[in-house]
DNA sequence: TTCGTTTGCCAACACTTGTTGACAGAACGG
DNA sequence: CCGTTCTGTCAACAAGTGTTGGCAAACGAA
């Protein structure tokens, strides 16, 4: 099934164009038309290898978080662990663009939406549930902890509110992991 | 100026239709022809008087986020005094699909995206030097208390994130207070 | 070589998009 | 009454969309 195909050159050229064109335009805008452009290739031949322009998106959104594994954490580090993790993936240049593939078109985007919730339900709520001490807390702090982090990255990498760039970043890094190490451990007042 | 034209009703129609199909699609999906369906008129009306797509969409997106004046909030309530009436504002039903409608096509749409920045840019900041200490951390704060309102409304009403939706309102207000707490008025750590 | 398969391009389909101009009737001022 | 302006409809344009099928060349096994 892993055979080298002639072809393969050409899939790696069609997915990388087709992330950047997601990551920079979103899912509507993004044409198969610009993709194939960019890629040095027919039109047609998107749609031989990849079925469809969801079938392309979903193979050019697949993406794990790699999150850190917190439970060898020691507790009051776990905020700044998370965070910094967190800011420095999306400070480091384009290499990540993933995010912003699934970010900008999960807005927008149904299925991308629900790709979104699925990776952040699943992988922020594991990073979550191995800290947390009582169980049945566990998604609301993750929930807690996910709208300070996607707030964060959409602020600074996708809105780019002015402030929010202008932070440096050991700053928001300490500020942001009080913040989130708060969601982790403090008690939930309700 | 302001007399009452006879298609004032038309207008406002128009007006009313384009947010709907503007916050629930977002700004590419949503088409002039389904916003004349839905307001009961032909698409060229849309055209003759709000001139194109773009200007229907800034005459749509037109809001003020009425944040609340801090300047006479007791210091300690700051936080929770600007979240609550975040969130109040969101949980409001649809009367305020303004703030979707902004957010949806600011993902994407590139003159959406620089009226966002203006409205927080603005709003944000004129709310938060109000009751700032010392001015040159104001614009830091601001930032800081937009990526958590922010992403609290983005998990919560945008993407749908299911353990935030879940979160009870008082624990969401109270927690997230704290936090907004801390960005206002606790020493910025470097 | 000879055959079938793979890789790629070309042209076109059927459809939707924003936008425009011509035209019919109502409303209104003189 | 006339003539003008306003409000609205209809039909069409030019451009762009995702998608499809046919065909030529290159390849790989026999």
């Amino acid at each position: 099934m892993t055979f080298t195909r002639r072809s393969d050159h050409t899939r790696a050229a069609i997915l990388a164009a087709a992330r950047d064109r997601f990551a920079a335009d979103g899912f509507e805008r993004t044409t198969i038309r610009a993709i194939a452009a960019d890629a040095g290739i027919d039109p047609s031949m998107v749609m031989r290898y990849y079925g469809s322009k969801d079938g392309l998106f979903a193979a050019a959104a697949d993406l794990d978080l790699h999150l850190p594994d917190l439970s060898t954490v020691p507790r009051e580090q776990l905020g700044e662990t998370l965070v910094r993790h967190w800011v420095e993936r999306w400070e480091g240049g384009l290499s990540d663009e993933l995010l912003i593939v699934l970010f900008r078109s999960a807005i927008t985007n149904e299925s991308a939406a629900e790709q979104l919730r699925t990776v952040f339900g699943a992988q922020v709520a594991k990073a979550v549930a191995a800290v947390v001490d009582d169980p049945a807390e566990a998604p609301a702090r993750a929930g807690l902890v996910s709208t300070q982090m996607l707030g964060l990255a959409l602020c600074r990498h996708i809105v780019r509110l002015p402030p929010v760039v202008a932070l440096d970043v050991e700053t928001l890094i300490s500020t942001v992991s009080d913040t989130v190490q708060r969601y982790l451990t403090a008690p939930l007042t309700s």
